[in-house]
DNA sequence: GTCTATAAACAGATAGAC
DNA sequence: GTCTATCTGTTTATAGAC
């Protein structure tokens, strides 16, 4: 994936200038590391002078935190909207574990399928793997929420409660599941012999992740009952 | 984590001189990544000059070839070590299931507990969230036999075939249960609200994860049988 | 707010003495 | 093989014109 040479600053206005350099940091840092990428090379891609990143975000760090920021409104913004959609879908919280599936599917979907949002992704998983600055805004505003949900999600499913350590190590084995699909992308690639991981394939996984989690849901439950 | 002041190099000797370098960049490229480290920086940790990087490798990329040289036969060294004592723990393959819970527990103490070998792991994880030049060798000389061993187990303890397309993907997310308390380390370090993650939090983990895949293993012979 | 010019430090690679 | 000095280019940050 390389950065568009179309310009991201549509016209004059500070805002376009500061969104444009938010959003082609984000794509650069996710695609290269950020040691790996130049303000130079932001500044170009966004169409902007190298003097706009010092005067908007005072250093190339203050960049990086407005590059997290921008990632925690998307991704509430995006929550907010599925959890509009998922109390149309369910509208009692009649099995949980649908429930779960759902989640499942979607985060799938948004970490390894990647419709939408597609820049986020490797820029977070960079911030996990190495923190920096930046991480304590990605994890308070972007990872903390999402696990709790799925907490929730699980004591709905199992009875254990969602403040338990072991829910809490559970539903992180669940987005090991997923997440590992994308960070280990390139190896899963070629162990499977595809030519890129498609839509297709994604529906593979995507299955064998929710047929995991439904049979580890239903022994818990033979096991408490 | 940082590099020890101590001098990686005990005395004269061309071999020891590019062991020491090798071994210097191992550790900086993973704390600090590839761009993140300069070639000063590595020779100073090695107690080499500037210019024995170029003697003895070409080129910092170079060193980052021979870095994950180094990584393989490192990892085929311990690989050959745990099948002897395999061999010796389980004398017939008696109980398949038995095999795989010790495999799940030999590399979640590899890849998150990290008594030996606990330079090697970052770097890894970062060849596999973003491939360079060195990926090959990794990937050709570590995560494809680690991989292919762990589908062999998979079969022996369902039936299904090593080489079916469900059980390599079964086996990645075995894998991804693992790698993820690496990958995710600091997230999961807070969100459990542990100082760090030391031996008895390895043990409720790694506890976790070979609970589900029992059970995981359980409802397939269920099905099948 | 935007943009250019420049400062000061640092990068990787190389040449050549020993 | 080792080590120093240096070349060439690039880095971030800044100063100041417009």
């Amino acid at each position: 994936m390389v950065v568009e040479s179309q310009k991201l600053k549509a016209s004059g206005g500070a805002d376009q200038t500061r969104a444009a350099l938010v959003r082609a940091a984000l794509i650069l840092f996710g695609e290269q590391g950020f040691e790996g990428t130049s303000t130079r090379e932001i500044a170009a891609a966004a169409n902007a002078n190298i003097g706009s990143i010092a005067y908007h975000f005072g250093s190339k760090e203050g960049l990086r935190i407005a590059v997290a920021d921008h990632i925690v409104a998307t991704i509430q913004a995006i929550a907010s909207r599925n959890e509009a959609e998922a109390v149309k879908e369910v509208p009692a919280s009649q099995d949980a574990s649908l429930a779960i599936t759902a989640m499942i599917e979607r985060m799938f979907s948004f970490f390894v399928v990647q419709q939408e949002a597609a820049e986020i992704v490797p820029f977070v998983l960079r911030e996990m793997a190495a923190p920096s600055p930046a991480f304590e805004r990605i994890y308070a505003g972007m990872i903390e929420p999402i696990h709790k949900r799925c907490c929730d999600l699980w004591e709905a499913a199992t009875g254990e409660p969602a403040g338990s350590e072991e829910t809490r190590i559970n539903v992180f084995t669940v987005m090991g599941q997923i997440i590992y699909f994308r960070l280990a992308r390139e190896a899963v690639r070629r162990r499977m012999g595809w030519a890129d991981i498609d839509f297709e394939h994604g529906a593979k996984i995507s299955k064998a992740i929710t047929s995991n989690v439904a049979d580890i849901l239903a022994a818990k439950k033979e096991r408490t009952s």
